[in-house]
DNA sequence: GGATTTATGCAATTATGTTGCAAATATTTA
DNA sequence: TAAATATTTGCAACATAATTGCATAAATCC
């Protein structure tokens, strides 16, 4: 499974980037480099998590998630995504419950209107609250 | 000006902070701790800005403002906003032009609908593109 | 299997943010 | 206004997060 994602991206298949991609596709929400790294224990270095990351973002499997305190989060791409040029256009949504954070990829982010002369090109959108599972 | 507004606020008159509040007044965008560091040269110590931004966001002189990359940015609140507790639910706009961040008071973040059983409580949107100026 | 490309790990470096504490400055009050 | 009190500042030290260069190791290509 893993083998074929990485292969259909392009990326040479290591063990590092097997476990990574694997945590991914295991996890409920999105992963910080942090989280990663407790995970994997001492299999490898913080330095290669780093780049595994960003080569991750860079060939489309994974996006960037915007937060407010200043953390970095990622999540899998769900749609292929190319060379950096993600179509993420879904709403995140950050459970204040289980802090986890997750892609609703079905809700997508509504248009606004802008101030004349204002040209939009790409918009994001977070909403806290709870999850379904932290609403019992 | 400046030392009418830090005495509303209930914050004490320093040289530092009368500095840091007119960069505010006078800036076009949002400002960083790292803009400010560069702007004020080698007037002061990095820890004050910290502290004195710290002091401007708890007694609602400013507000934070989430990006993509995990800058943390700052902003004027326009309205009177009190211990914290900001009412900055307008949408921001990250212009790629000129790469300023601007606060879009009028446009308020629209509501979403989200899956079954996830409650909202705080929406935050960014825009990207191109700002007034950077149309032509 | 050997050549070439790519990824990894380590060390060093830079950036960013926090804390404690003494000195300096601002505010209060008498 | 001057002393008393409270707050802020700057410095040093510390902590964490992220980046870079380079030699080694591993993966891909042929």
């Amino acid at each position: 499974m893993v083998l074929e994602i990485l292969k259909k991206n392009n990326l040479s298949v290591t063990e590092g980037r097997k476990k990574i991609l694997e945590f991914f596709l295991t996890s409920e929400g999105a992963l910080s480099h942090a989280d990663i790294e407790k995970q994997s224990g001492e299999n490898f270095d913080r330095v290669t998590i780093y780049r595994t990351l960003q080569k991750f973002v860079e060939s489309g499997l994974i996006h960037l998630i915007p937060t407010t305190d200043n953390s970095i989060l990622y999540a899998l791409c769900k749609e292929h995504c190319e060379g950096g040029h993600h179509h993420d256009n879904h709403v995140h949504f950050l459970c204040t419950g289980c802090s986890n954070t997750i892609c609703l990829e079905e809700v997508t982010v509504p248009k606004v209107k802008l101030p004349k002369n204002f040209v939009p090109n790409h918009a994001q959108m977070i909403v806290k609250g709870l999850c379904e599972k932290c609403t019992d």
